[in-house]
This record gives structure tokens, sequence and C-alpha cells, in this order.
DNA sequence: CCTGTCGTCATCCTTTCGGGTGATTTTCGA
DNA sequence: TCGAAAATCACCCGAAAGGATGACGACAGG
């Protein structure tokens, strides 16, 4: 969508500068129609105008196109910490499963969980259930840890 | 190099369509003269033509660029992790007590560390007891995070 | 020698965790 | 508006963890 509108808005702009500049091609054609070999320069101006019109249009309509290769592996402690959103889709870890991740790695226990997040203990036993098998993990310790090296928990 | 080549070669090839373009109009220009309205046809064939041009040429030199490699490497943060050994003073957390939460926050259950340290489970469970009494913790994550926070461990 | 600390192990009991299963509601994108 | 994913909750059961208490040997220091 996005896109498109883009490409939709660059051409109305074309359009409107190319009819100005033909509106005023049009006003000033006679004052050097009288001048010789003006139909040149006339055609000159044209093309120059047109060819830089051209440049400039087609140079927006492509470098949309830029590819961007990102390989990244793991950051560590440097700065603020940012979650791993990579590493977290490729799990097919949830936001929710997440935010328990992190209530765990912190010590709480799963009712402690639930009263913060006002959740039942049920709904977090859930939660961390399906987290570990995604984490591989057999414990919540060892989902902590796991969480940590990869990058998804400060 | 390579890109600067390629530009070169554009200019070129676009300079010598130009060039023929520009003859043929030049041949050509006497017979559309003598119609009328003939200027405002002229003008619009260089415009499109040359648009069109610009518009390749535009895409040519422009979708070459943008090809981003971001790498990101593990780098070990904090240099060798060193025991706050006055914390454990303070605390009068003894050195097998240290190592035990060291391996609860690495993740290990009690049975394992038990088999780690060729001890009894029942041992590890009275170690990590008065660990815990130490530590204020109720919990054996909240423990390794306590644990973390005070420098005991990595 | 006697005492305190440390490490070791046990037994009993309660709480917490984790696995498994099933179900309902929310949310969100096609 | 239809369906998939996400979030929610419940119940059962076995395993793990944690609290309390007692005990025993080794060893250091007074």
């Amino acid at each position: 969508m996005r896109a498109v509108l883009d490409v939709k808005k660059h051409v109305l702009i074309y359009g409107l500068l190319s009819g100005s500049l033909i509106a005023v091609l049009k006003l000033v054609e006679y004052r050097f129609l009288v001048v010789e070999h003006s139909l040149e320069i006339y055609g000159g101006l044209v093309a120059t105008v047109f060819a830089g019109l051209g440049i400039w249009l087609g140079s927006r309509l492509t470098t949309k196109e830029a590819r961007v290769v990102v390989r990244e592996i793991l950051v560590p402690s440097t700065g603020p910490f940012t979650v791993n959103e990579a590493k977290r889709e490729e799990l097919g870890i949830t936001p929710r499963e997440l935010e328990i991740l992190g209530l765990i790695a912190g010590g709480l226990s799963n009712r402690e969980i639930a009263g913060k997040l006002f959740v039942s203990e049920n709904t977090v036993k859930t939660h961390s259930s399906r987290l570990f098998d995604k984490l591989g993990a057999k414990r919540r310790t060892q989902a902590a840890q796991i969480g940590k090296d990869l990058g998804l928990i400060p």
C-alpha cells in the first residue's frame, strides 16, 4: 500500500510539473520563435528539462529497492537492553510469554506473577509451560538462563 | 572503480542517443514545420523521449547502490568475572554454598547438582536452604537474581 | 580438650512446579 | 466477517523444591 501511494504521488507531481512547464513553454514560445534557430533552442530546452525531470523521477522510483541484508548474531551488554526480536520471532515466543519470562528470571513465583499481571495462577502456568517448550527448558531457572543467553531478557 | 565506469558508460550512451535523436529531429523538423501546431507536437515528442531517457538513466544510476550489510558479533562484556569476596564474607556465604549458587543460576536441578558435586541430593538441599536464608531469597530463581546483583556469580 | 564452623546426610511435611488436557474469550489480519 | 493466533482459566497428578529439625565427622583455633 505504502509503495503504491508513493508511486502515485510521484506520478502526480511529475504530471503537474510537466503541465506547468508546458504552459510556460507555450507562453514564451512566441518570443523565441522570431529568433533564428529558436527551434533548436526550444527543443534543447525541453529536452534538458524533461531529461532532468526524468532522472529525478527515475531515481525516486527505484531507490526504494535498496536491499538491506542484516546478519545478526548476538548482542551482549552494550548500552541499554533491547530484546532480540529475531530470536523471539524465530522461536515463536509471544509478547506475553516474554513478559512472563522476565518475571520468572526476576525471581517471582507463579503466584506473584499472576498477582502482578492480574491473571490467574493457572494462566501463568500455561504461559510458562509453552515458554519452556519453545526454549527447550525443563525448569524455570534454566529458562531464565537460556533467555539471557539468547538476548530475550537483560 | 566499477561504479565510475558504469556511470561513464551510461553518460556516453546517453550522449550518443541524444545526439542522434537531435539529428533525426533536425532532419524531420522541416516536414512537420509546415503543419499547424507542429511546434507543440515537436515539443511533446522531445519531452516524451527525453523524459523516458531520463527515467531510464535515473534508474540505471541508482539501483545498483544501497546494499547494506550489518554484522553484530558477540563480545566478552566485562572481562573475566571475579567474585565479590567482600559481599560473600559479609553474608557469611561459604565457598560450597557459592558453588551451588552458581549451579542453581545455571539452571540445574538439585538432583543434577548433587550428581555433579558427588554428594547426595539432601546435602544440596541443606546447602541451598542455608543459602536462601543468607541471601534473603525464597526461591532458587530469586537467589540467582540476587546473586547476580551482588556480584557473587557472573 | 572443647567449641564453633563447615560439609555431609536423613526424615517428615508442605508448597510450588511442571506436564497434560480441554475449554472459552480476545484479538487481529485476510 | 471469518478464522487463526493469542490469551485466558480450570482440574488433575506426579515431581521438584523448600522448611524444620536432628545428627555425625573433620578440622581449626582458643
